[in-house]
DNA sequence: AGAATATATTCGCCTTAACGTATACATGGA
DNA sequence: TCCATGTATACGTTAAGGCGAATATATTCT
């Protein structure tokens, strides 16, 4: 359980959880949303990665990552509500606005360019379905 | 929030929590139920305080803490949870059994020589009414 | 195969934190 | 006033975390 605290102690990685809130997020929407640079995104996701947090899956070049259910029903518990006290949180929904308008807004580049859209996915009131995860070195199981 | 969960990210001061829970309780049995030397239950303490979790009161020789409900209802809520959590797991349990049989158990000392016992406090469900207590260098609050 | 793109990892530096040990501070009693 | 006790803080060491910069890896396109 302090495993997991320490994985929701830095704003980062709230910040992170709260975009991947009930969908599937491609990197490239993290770095250009949070404004910073990919190596800190990714390292942030590869701590969550290996907290158990979130799970991630390819798509031709891209990465997509999403929240995991964890398996014990204290931790699932404690990680919904964070998810739920986050969601009244300004700069929270801010971040998820600005998400909305990048996956919206048009592109100067073709519609074959463009990063996969954020996709829905199974959250806390229904059981995950893992499908085609990809596990990088040093994940949690 | 970040820092709430920094704070909650190591295993001792939930423990510390976990034996507060409900109860204002003085260090001397922290040290004794946690079985750990005092300069580190001591450091923990500050640590929680300097969060803004917990709250001391001097009495005589003897510091009493315990819980102080977070200012912000998320936070509030999430502490909430946490405590509830801890005390469905095993080893938090014996903590407190083990706080009970310290607090009930004969002493070779006079009665006037052992610590207060722990005392109820107010909890998450009824309003705080700070009394006595004391500020140390770089509290939170 | 080679270039371009998306993502991950490594490296070096810095800050924070955890710990044991030693010491300082506060209180009460002789 | 001096001493014993309870608690807090300081010091030095070690480990972990966060960051920017550089580099590695994987995939797609030509």
């Amino acid at each position: 359980m302090a495993l997991l605290f320490a994985a929701l102690a830095d704003r980062t990685r709230l910040r992170l959880l709260n975009l991947m809130n009930g969908k599937e997020v491609c990197v490239c929407y993290f770095v250009e949303i949070l404004g910073q640079s990919q190596p800190k995104i990714s390292r942030h996701l590869a701590y969550l990665r290996r907290a158990g947090i979130v799970a991630a899956r390819r798509d031709g070049k891209w990465i997509h990552y999403k929240i995991v259910v964890p398996k014990r029903p204290g931790a699932a518990r404690i990680l919904s509500d964070v998810l739920c006290l986050l969601g009244e949180d300004k700069s929270m929904q801010a971040d998820l606005s600005r998400l909305n308008k990048a996956c919206c807004a048009p592109r100067k580049l073709p519609v074959l360019d463009r990063a996969p859209l954020p996709i829905p996915v199974e959250s806390f009131t229904s059981v995950a379905a893992p499908r085609g995860e990809i596990v990088h070195r040093g994940d949690a199981g």
